[in-house]
DNA sequence: CCCCATATTGAACCAAAGTACAATTTACAC
DNA sequence: GTGTAAATTGTACTTTGGTTCAATATGGGG
């Protein structure tokens, strides 16, 4: 497992802009790739390592502040850094609200670009670890069978097997089979294990 | 149990401005309580029931910013919305960053605000609910002996009475008889129950 | 019609969890 | 010293969890 290099990616319509910022992200020992405009950069297939994005507000065609929105609908998680000439209060608090780690108005200086980058990456490796869990855990949790999720479902409320049958109307030994399978399934070797992970991807317990 | 009706707390060194608020918010059904200085806020106990600040930036002595400081310091969690006359994009993502529901600059439409103090409530709400049951559960904690905590801690990595027993150089015995007492005293009946309220008030699970 | 995944169940068995009686020791406060 | 909370352990027992043999039924897909 090679460790793979953090890559951001700059949008900005200038290229004088682009170049000038390249040449500082680069020197900081980032990879770096550019775009002129947001539909440039959202062809770009997903990037599989930690990234994160500097985003010009204004743009030709889609603005940063909509290609923003657009990411975080489908739900493409890429911190994002914002950097404007003519921007104002009301523009930089929306940006933030819909999750941004941080709004540079222009002219900055170019130790606070890195820093933010560090921090936005870092919060992209944090994301992608949670996400590759997930992943896996749901990769997981279809190979249950309907019946075995149910099962899972009551499992995860600490309810008896007894208990379970009874809401199921099956006998205790039916439960212990599911449950067996389950365990085996989902690669865990306890309930406490089993409550963990199910957290993770949000399963909600049966109601007792 | 009565519905505790929210508060929101108004801080402006400008008597007009706090009375215009004061109308304003009062005519939307919330309590309000006004104070012309930080110092003067910090003074008043904790209130109890959901509430929120609608903070002035700029204020004689300690100045809105370093007051947010101040209570995100002292962990004292209640939702802010910045209002300022002159105030800059660095001055609004600072506020963003440090956990502000919004940043209004004036003059602004009384709708706005209005806006922004019921998502702070319903914010505010949220994390009392959390604060609540993390309270509880941290009560209940602090009646369990130094052994009792440091079997909790195996208890709920999943690992067998056994286990727990070889590492803890005791007889399996001894910790069935300190499970008995945890579950008690935590007031649940399950490990999965046990689980989940531990990930609640950030116990870390003894290391495998 | 046969295969297969799914769901269900049975008997017997062992391991683990938990409880009802306990008793003993240790350390610390008064 | 005495009392108290904490920690430890024992024996015997019941309940629950889980596995190893299984077998049976059901409902498509080929």
């Amino acid at each position: 497992m090679t460790k793979s290099v953090p890559v951001v990616f700059i949008v900005d319509d200038a290229s004088s802009v682009r170049k000038a910022l390249e040449r500082l992200v680069r020197s900081a020992g980032f990879n770096v790739e550019t775009f002129a405009s947001g539909e440039e950069f959202l062809q770009r297939k997903h990037h599989k390592g930690p990234s994160c994005l500097v985003l010009d507000v204004r743009l030709p065609g889609l603005s940063g502040i909509e290609l923003q929105k657009k990411l975080v609908q489908e739900n493409i998680s890429v911190p994002i850094i914002f950097i404007t000439g003519h921007g104002d209060i009301p523009m930089s608090v929306r940006a933030m609200k819909n999750g941004a780690v941080d709004f540079l108005p222009k002219p900055f200086d170019g130790k606070e670009l890195l820093t933010a980058i560090e921090r936005a990456i870092e919060k992209a490796v944090r994301i992608r670890q949670n996400e590759t869990e997930r992943a896996r855990i749901e990769r997981l949790l279809k190979t249950l069978t309907p019946r075995e999720y149910e099962v899972l479902r009551w499992a995860i409320t600490g309810m008896l097997n007894k208990q379970i049958a009874y809401r199921l109307k099956i006998t205790e030994r039916t439960v212990k089979a599911h449950r067996g399978c389950i365990m085996e399934k989902m690669q865990v070797e306890s309930v406490a294990d089993l409550v963990r992970i199910t957290q993770k991807c949000g399963i909600i317990p049966a109601e007792k």
